[in-house]
DNA sequence: GTGCCGTGTTTAATTTAATTGTCAATCTGG
DNA sequence: CCAGATTGACAATTAAATTAAACACGGCAC
């Protein structure tokens, strides 16, 4: 999402310098070169006020962006939604992408050395499968128990009753996939 | 425009508290509290975070809010486009809306001691008109020249050549009229 | 009632954006 | 060719957003 390069084209479009945009906007030059070369993120209001001077609107201004650079396909590691609170001993849950408007759910879960999805166990709609990326973890499902280490997966349907626990000393990660997404 | 309220239906409408929506855009509850007063103003990455966290795009959420709010009646003072630099001695010209969406530009004007739109005149296509709101002005029409003291007007058609000089030793300021805008 | 969790708000400290002033590069006219 | 003006970028300071931690309010179990 290039809002410096979108800003820029806008302004040279219309034939304004930076200085001249900036004093209609009641900003600086140095702060719109700072924004077109993105090194720095500016505020709402000062977008705005840019836009205003332009004159742009919003939605106008984020509708050619957002249809440039969809649709999406890489997400960065940064990208991911943290769906979880971070803490000690908490299960760290890292979604890819908008998992509303698809029927994929793919999560990155870090399960730290003891941790548990609690005694009470999940059941939902769907079919979920994973890898493990690291350490190992205590799977349960249904009355089957198993205890999967790197490498290895699981597949099952989502409605029977499930819990993930941690029996080991270093942390588990696991790479899974639910369908359809559950919140 | 209110940025606040806007993020807070939408959080409030998917029943999401501001702390869950704070990690899963990786920001803190205090931050999005203060936005939803309307206490700070986000930068344009911290509003994305946010979004894409809900999820729903930049340009859907700006469009809900700018066919909220328009038309617009009401500018504020601090609202009006500067369309001069600021300098000593320099004429500055704020313009009242978006000109280029109506057939009538308004204009703030105020011309310091001694201050001229310069020897050379002006002309345009259109009308021109306004009052003195502070201090008086010369103001040369083709081969006439008068004195305006605060309360008196003018009306002439742009394309006579034109200045205005402030003669006197107070700002002078005019509100004025223009059809079609120029710019 | 008391304690506890969840909510949203407020405050001081920190991080980040915005301003100010300056720079080199690029035009423009004399 | 030079002087003056204009452009976009940069460094240091100022202003503002963001954080982290505390606060106050309202349920809800016990």
């Amino acid at each position: 999402m290039d809002i410096g390069q979108r800003l820029k084209q806008i302004r040279t479009e219309r034939g304004l310098s930076q200085r001249e945009l900036a004093t209609r906007a009641g900003l600086t030059n140095g702060t719109i070169s700072l924004i077109e070369t993105d090194k720095t993120s500016p505020s709402v209001a000062s977008l705005k006020s840019l836009l205003d001077a332009i004159p742009i609107s919003m939605a106008e201004f984020f509708g050619a962006i957002e249809e440039q650079d969809s649709p999406k396909f890489i997400y960065r590691a940064d990208e991911f939604i943290q769906l979880t609170q971070d803490g000690p001993g908490q299960v760290a849950l890292r979604q890819l992408g908008n998992a509303r408007k698809h029927t994929l759910q793919v999560l990155h879960e870090t399960y730290p050395a003891g941790a548990d999805t609690g005694p009470e166990f999940l059941a939902h709609e769907g079919e979920e499968a994973g890898i493990i990326t690291r350490g190992q973890i205590e799977l349960t499902v249904g009355d089957t128990i198993g205890l999967l280490n790197c490498g290895d997966g699981y597949l099952f349907d989502s409605r029977l009753p499930h819990r993930f626990r941690n029996i080991g000393t270093e942390p588990c990660e696991i790479v899974s996939a639910l369908t359809p997404p559950v919140f």
